[in-house]
DNA sequence: TTTAAATAGTTAATATGTTAAGCTTTTAGG
DNA sequence: CCTAAAAGCTTAACATATTAACTATTTAAA
C-alpha cells in the first residue's frame, strides 16, 4: 500500500470501526425486531428488562449502564414500563436520589416468554459464525470499550 | 459450565453481541462526537458526508446504504444538509424516482477540515489497540454483516 | 452547622430510529 | 397501449439519542 493510500485509509467507511459495528449490529437486530415487536416491545425496551432480570433489581444508574442506555432515555422508557406494569419503581430507603427499579410478576413472566425465542436466533447466528470466532469477537469489543479515548 | 448455566449463557448482557456492539461503539463515539459537534455535524450527518466523499456522487439509496441510515431518516437529514449548502440534490435524468447527491464545495472543504481531526483520534485508538486486532475486528464485523437471520 | 459542590434523576429541545402510509415514476403483463 | 405491481423517496407518528438545564438529595468543606 502507498503513502497516499495510507493516508486515505481512515476516509473509506468499509474500514470505520463505528460504521462496521453499526452494520454488523443491524444485521442481528434485523432478526431480533421482529420477535420483540411481536411482544409489543422496543429494542431498549428489552435490553431493560434483561439488565434486571440478570441483577433482580437494580438502581437506574446502573440499569442505564448495563443496558447502555443514556439517563434522559432511561427516565422515560422506565416510565412507559412502569405504567404497563412490567417494572416497579421505588425509592431507595438509604439514598432518596436513587431510584430502585425490579420486574413485576408481569415483567418476569415476560421475559421467560421472550429469551428462548430470541435464544433460538442467538444459537442460529452462532452455529452459523462459529462458537470460537463470536468468543473472539465479544473479548476484541470488550477491550474495545475499556478504551479511554485519545 | 453446568448445564443449568449454559442455559442462562445468552441472558447475560455481557456475553450479548448487539449490547457488546453498542458498548463498544460508545467508547470511540465519546471521542468522535465532540470533534462532530466543534463543526455543527451529528454523527449521521458526518456519516452522509463521508459517504458522498468517498463516492463522488451517488443516490439517496446508495447513501442510505452505505451510511448505514433508514432512508426516512436520510430525507431528514438531507434536506437539513442540502439547506445548509453543504450538498446540492437533484433528480436523475434517467430514473424519475431517484434523487442524485453530491458535495457542494462548501462541503468538500469542510470534510476536508474534519477528516485529519478524526484521524488523529482514530490513529490514538488503532496504537493503543494494535493495528492487528482492528484488522481482525473488522473482518469479523464484516462476517456478521453479511449474515442472513435466522 | 451551614453552605457550596457533587450526585441521581427528570424535563426540554432538537435530531435520528423505526414502522406504516403515501406519492410519483418505472416496470412488467396482458 | 393500459394497468397493476414494484421501486425510490417522502411524510407521519411515536420512540429513542444527545446535550443542556433543572430539581432534589447528599456529601464535604469551611
Amino acid at each position: 500500500m502507498t503513502e497516499q493510500e495510507n493516508k486515505l485509509q481512515h476516509t473509506e467507511t468499509s474500514k470505520s470501526l463505528p460504521i462496521a459495528m453499526l452494520r454488523a449490529r443491524e444485521a442481528i437486530m434485523l432478526s431480533f425486531r421482529p420477535v420483540l415487536a411481536k411482544h409489543g416491545f422496543t429494542e431498549q425496551q428489552w435490553r431493560v428488562l434483561r439488565v434486571l432480570g440478570e441483577k433482580g433489581s437494580a438502581d437506574a444508574g446502573q440499569v442505564a449502564f448495563e443496558a447502555c442506555i443514556l439517563a434522559p432515555s432511561l427516565s422515560r422508557i422506565i416510565g412507559k414500563l412502569e405504567k404497563d406494569k412490567y417494572i416497579s419503581r421505588f425509592i431507595d430507603a438509604k439514598d432518596g436520589r436513587r431510584i430502585n427499579l425490579s420486574l413485576t410478576s408481569l415483567g418476569k413472566e415476560t421475559l421467560q416468554k421472550i429469551v428462548p425465542e430470541i435464544g433460538i436466533i442467538y444459537n442460529s447466528l452462532e452455529k452459523s459464525y462459529g462458537e470460537e470466532k463470536l468468543t473472539t469477537l465479544l473479548e476484541l469489543l470488550s477491550e474495545i470499550s475499556q478504551w479511554k479515548g485519545r
